[in-house]
DNA sequence: GCCCTCTTTTAAAACGTTTAAGTTCATTTT
DNA sequence: AAAATGAACTTAAACGTTTTAAAAGAGGGC
């Protein structure tokens, strides 16, 4: 059915060969031979095959990306800006995401070991992912280069890994409470990594977190809320909350809210990643900003060097972002 | 490098067809060898070569998916219901964002005439993409599947159609508006179905809307933001406003707000989607809900009919889906 | 007319599968 | 004992490209 080089090739009276040189630009083949040729495969309405091309390319000219959902503000921006950038080098991006689930991701380093991509991004997946980290270098092994984005890996030459200084940034966001005034915080949200920024932000100025202040809330807009229904119902407050990102904080907050709980007049809440909600949020959300846009371009780039066999400078196979506070109307003096 | 069937027929002592038969579970080949094989496939760590089979089998078992942008809580989770849906069909989808950019839609088309679908979904891509409906139809009879979902074509026959009542969706808003007292209704956004929606709601109640009440603003929440400055600097301000989107809507409270213009209490807003936020938004917003979560399941599911050459009922051809007013705290009665 | 060189074209292998059409050999049928 | 059947396996073509090595042709110099 669909026109193939061998029907341009009968047309035009040469051979095969010829045409595909032709097509594809090749000098060796006389420039009228060469015209009369692309323009019967304009006639023909012709397009190559991708199948057949990606089998002797060994390459299908698409990566994989691999995130826990899209639904998620979050990781929608990380998919569009490595999509942006991939697309800028005529390549595809299959998406994958788990859902949080183990076995899907599983599934998928399956597929990537089919040769269905070129080589993947995995975008933090929380620990229940780390068992994979062997089957993942496996992976690099047979030649399909990944990138880490926020996700720990310990074999940097192997996996290069572009993340946010996460720790500091729960630092900011605890230190800037504390320079308001509040002593007394809490922490929403299940991350080792982020909890002991604020640890040490209290720390560092005497204080510290009274455990009962802590919420191990499911990472979404629904655990935000849970938390801060619990909080409302508690005689003694913490007087500001840290949160693990910014759809929990506008969990919490709304929940507050719902109970009658001033924000930030009654306790102050802070996010962290810098979605564009927080800006529109009402109150507006004050936030630790982190440049995932910046992320996603910086680890498709080199991912794309990975593929295209270019060597990556030290500074590539660690590449840190730093991140920023966002100062908004979340959060007050005491 | 990687392992083939020949590596492992050669292992084996048999033929090269015979470790493929074996490992496809034919019942032709004997049940010890094929133990054996399937034994050795295991040692040797064998995955098929899933770019040789795509050849073979005229089929990549991916398909794609067109959107604007996954930055869009409404695409977004239009992407996860399809992903999904084609996902337990082992399926994968490969992401399209346009950007709203004609060219890019031009160029996703071309990737998808070379084969490297088995499929198509175009989602609501808004009036400039309406000139691509010739090619995509051609792509049609080139034997790539398509479905649409929440955009307008012509021949349903050739590409079936899943949207929601949109027109209605803003009828219903219109009328909520009007049933709670308002006689002086506004437009945000720019959406000739929507905008009629609205008109003939007001027209059943013997009303108009005023031509300065309708603000053709960016489809975004930074549109909102415009159109809601742009009102709070009025005099004499709408009573109420639909606007295209939940996004949109948020964006104008969120201006409104600023200006310390009262929602709702002097002016009621009314969104259409009924996105996640929503619900969490302060003041949590009143909405027509769509249901995009099937939308995507049922396209997705339409479109592996097709993909997996089953004959569609007339009602798959022109799937249409109900909307549901959705009362929250952004309206109020006069 | 012959040898060289250079340009242009072609044949054929390769990529790694699937699958239709054999072949072989043991067993059953007549 | 010859013929038919059937199970188990193999051969080889096919999928549609790319690409290497070889062939063919065109001039040019002697």
């Amino acid at each position: 059915m669909a026109v193939t080089l061998n029907d341009i090739a009968k047309k035009a009276g040469v051979s095969l060969a010829t045409v595909s040189l032709a097509l594809n630009g090749s000098n060796k083949v006389n420039k009228d031979t060469k015209n009369r040729i692309k323009k019967i495969a304009e006639e023909l309405n012709y397009v190559p095959n991708a199948r057949a091309r990606a089998l002797v390319k060994k390459s299908t000219k698409t990566i994989g990306l691999v995130i826990p959902e899209v639904v998620n503000p979050f990781f929608a921006e990380l998919a569009q800006s490595i999509k942006d950038y991939v697309r800028s080098q005529d390549f595809n991006v299959i998406l994958c995401s788990t859902d949080y689930q183990s076995e899907e991701e599983l599934r998928y380093i399956n597929m990537f070991r089919s040769g269905q991509v070129d080589g993947a991004i995995f975008a933090c997946a929380g620990d229940l992912m780390a068992e994979h980290n062997d089957l993942i270098i496996k992976l690099v092994k047979e030649n399909i280069p990944v990138v880490y984005v926020d996700r720990d890996g310990l074999n940097h030459d192997l996996i290069p890994i572009v993340k946010s200084d996460i720790y500091h940034a729960a630092y900011q966001a605890a230190d800037y409470l504390i320079s308001l005034g509040h002593k007394n915080l809490g922490f929403i949200g299940q991350s080792v990594e982020r909890l002991s920024g604020v640890k040490s932000a209290l720390k560092n100025q005497g204080l510290e977190i009274k455990e009962k202040n802590i919420y191990y809330d499911y990472l979404k807009m629904e655990g935000g809320y849970a938390a801060g229904e619990k909080i409302a119902a508690r005689d003694e407050k913490p007087e500001a909350v840290v949160c693990l990102n910014d759809e929990m904080a506008i969990g919490v907050i709304q929940a507050l809210i719902a109970k009658d709980v001033k924000v930030p007049e009654e306790i102050s809440v802070v996010g962290i990643d810098n979605i564009k909600m927080a800006n529109f949020y009402n109150p507006s959300l004050t936030t630790v900003n982190i440049p995932v846009s910046k992320m996603g371009e910086k680890a498709a780039e080199i991912l794309m060097k990975k593929i295209t066999g270019k060597t990556l400078s030290p500074k590539e196979k660690f590449f840190i972002f730093p991140t920023k506070l966002v100062i908004r109307d979340s959060t007050r003096k005491i």
